[in-house]
DNA sequence: AGTATAAATGGAAGCGCTTTTAATTGGTGG
DNA sequence: CCACCAATTAAAAGCGCTTCCATTTATACT
């Protein structure tokens, strides 16, 4: 058995009651009494007990991580590992740990969050994605428990706090830049439908089309996690149109390889046959060729803001809702170029 | 206040104690009274409070992470989710949960571990890399924690169970395959000199081309974590020799990628001037132009058996110390071509 | 000196659970 | 009809810590 608080008490002849004060840094209690009883902890190689002092407290400081089921984007996507980063300083910071949700399916994670909340095993929960009805949030909506997702909430979204990007005008922008070079027609390669973000990206472009006279053209637009095969034909077919796109936006930067891998084999040569703009700037957005132009969404400070705000709320529960929007900027490279009128 | 075992004890008109017996369906109860009870935590909604039940049990069932330092290859490396969706379903079968520590430099990630164990945090923890020189592990050797690493111990190897691939003996194989290829100027590109792995996949490569009679040249090997702009130089000067190498053995994917890149704008083709081969074979290993030959160890089950035998050795301190050896293969695709010998 | 007051520390209860030990019950067989 | 045993269930202690309340000790002020 480890040492306890009580052995420290008894090495330094004082109560155990004393020696949890001099842990707390109580200033009830005198220089000198604490300076003995820091040595007794030196001694013994003392380490306090967070278990014990998590049930004493009722307050594990420890914060529940939501993944996306596990067959999505995220198992492959780098977005993750940032965001991992961001949180993992955030929390690090306050003194945090984290902890994370395992399952698959999306009743195993339910259950998981479920037990995490009401096992009292975490002070607050961390979703790390925004589906459109969402089972989770709604859990934890209803409990009011605190927790922040990372994107923004389908519903309720002025109730509930949450951290990032302003994605609809972030694909406004990119399809301005796109329109701006000359584009005409341009397509849209999204992800999953269910996620909030998909649909803000494709909102955005369509505004932006919209707000500069054109028809919105269904034959345009793709959907489909096909980071694989799927996605050969889905181009495929997008290229084979009477009037194929000469730009595309693109909703991450791993599709966009994809894409670009496409492309390549189909001898369509970007940026010079098609203009390509994604999101998200991970690392191999630079290593692409031609290196991507894409939206830099600060993935990191998504994550980190996310912690600082949970732990806010953690640890005042008046703390009001938040919405905190990260800024984004578009980073040029070289997979767009203006329009050649030529054709 | 959460609902107890106690309220449910008084709903049920039985004891604690037995309301106890009855969550963990102990035979001494009888069925009737179970049954009983059960109907009590219903209506009550009642959830165990596992941090309550860790502090009777002394245990908590939960395995710490312990990732590399936040600046290293992980933070972009889709080997990173692969790994942890591996740890995560190990753990979710056996119900233990999985906490990270969080820290950057390699002196707060050892404060984290420290906290963890002494803390009683944690039951076991997982390493998920393996350096030449590690306090972390020393230290948890040192306490007989348990714990399992990732990768290969540097030192030890024989008495700290660990899973791994057979690195060196993927790396011979992987030059040996080159070299079945008529080429024999071949190359290697490495990460950091640092990492076992790394080493273990230098050593392979060396061993094979000794064995096939060819000197080791110097200017043929490269170390840096040059994901971004050191590569370029580092290629650079590579191709510049008298022979330069017409293959080259890279230990990353993410690396590969980066050196295609550099060669592409070196107008330098692949395979047709120079093959390449590399490791890990994560998704975009499939999505690079051209598609990258690839050693596929098999992230996920890294991960999955290192959380099985945590786990193993976490509920059975006696369970022998295991070295699992997780099998590779080579994913042929297109960047590795025979040498044409007209040169 | 004597009491009021503040400062410092000790004692004990309690966080929610498990587990050891004790008590109760209902059958059995002599 | 009662001692005796197995089967159930209850009571209490304990996990290591925090914190409320009580007690002691030092300091100040009449």
């Amino acid at each position: 058995m480890a040492v306890t608080i009580k052995d420290v008490a008894k090495l330094a002849n004082v109560a155990p009651s004393t020696v949890s004060r001099v842990i707390a840094n109580n200033p009830r209690i005198s220089e000198r009494t604490k300076q003995k009883v820091r040595e007794a902890m030196e001694q013994l190689g003392y380490h306090p007990n967070f278990i014990a002092r998590s049930l004493a407290n009722q307050s594990t400081r420890v914060l529940g991580l939501v993944l996306p089921g596990s067959a999505s984007t995220f198992s492959q996507n780098p977005f993750f590992p940032t965001v991992l980063r961001g949180l993992s300083e955030g929390a690090h910071e306050k003194q945090y740990a984290l902890q994370m949700t395992t399952g698959q399916t999306e009743e195993e994670i339910y259950d998981g969050v479920v037990q995490m909340v009401q096992g009292g095993r975490v002070d607050g929960i961390i979703l790390l994605y925004s589906k459109v009805e969402d089972k989770v949030m709604n859990y934890l909506k209803e409990r009011n428990f605190p927790f922040v997702v990372v994107g923004k909430p389908y519903k309720f979204c002025e109730e509930i706090t949450h951290v990032d990007n302003d994605n609809f005008r972030a694909a406004r922008e990119v399809t301005d830049y796109l329109l701006g070079l000359g584009h005409d027609c341009i397509g849209f390669i999204g992800g999953d439908l269910n996620l909030v973000v998909t649909v803000e990206r494709l909102l955005g472009y369509e505004k932006a089309l919209r707000e500069a006279g054109f028809d919105l053209r269904n034959e345009y637009i793709i959907h489909e996690e096909f980071l694989r095969e799927g996605g050969r034909e889905a181009i495929n077919e997008l290229m084979q149109l009477d009037h194929p796109p000469t730009a595309l936006v693109v909703a991450d930067d791993l599709m966009a390889l994809g894409v670009l891998n496409t492309l390549d084999e189909m001898n369509i040569s970007v940026p010079d046959d098609i203009s390509i703009i994604s999101f998200n700037n991970v690392l191999l957005a630079e290593m692409s060729r031609p290196p991507l132009t894409s939206v830099d969404i600060n993935i990191f400070h998504l994550g980190n803001e996310a912690a600082k705000s949970l732990i806010q709320r953690v640890e005042n529960p008046k703390e009001p809702i938040k919405r905190i929007i990260i800024p984004h900027d578009i980073v040029k490279r070289s997979s767009c170029s203006k329009l050649d009128k030529r054709a």
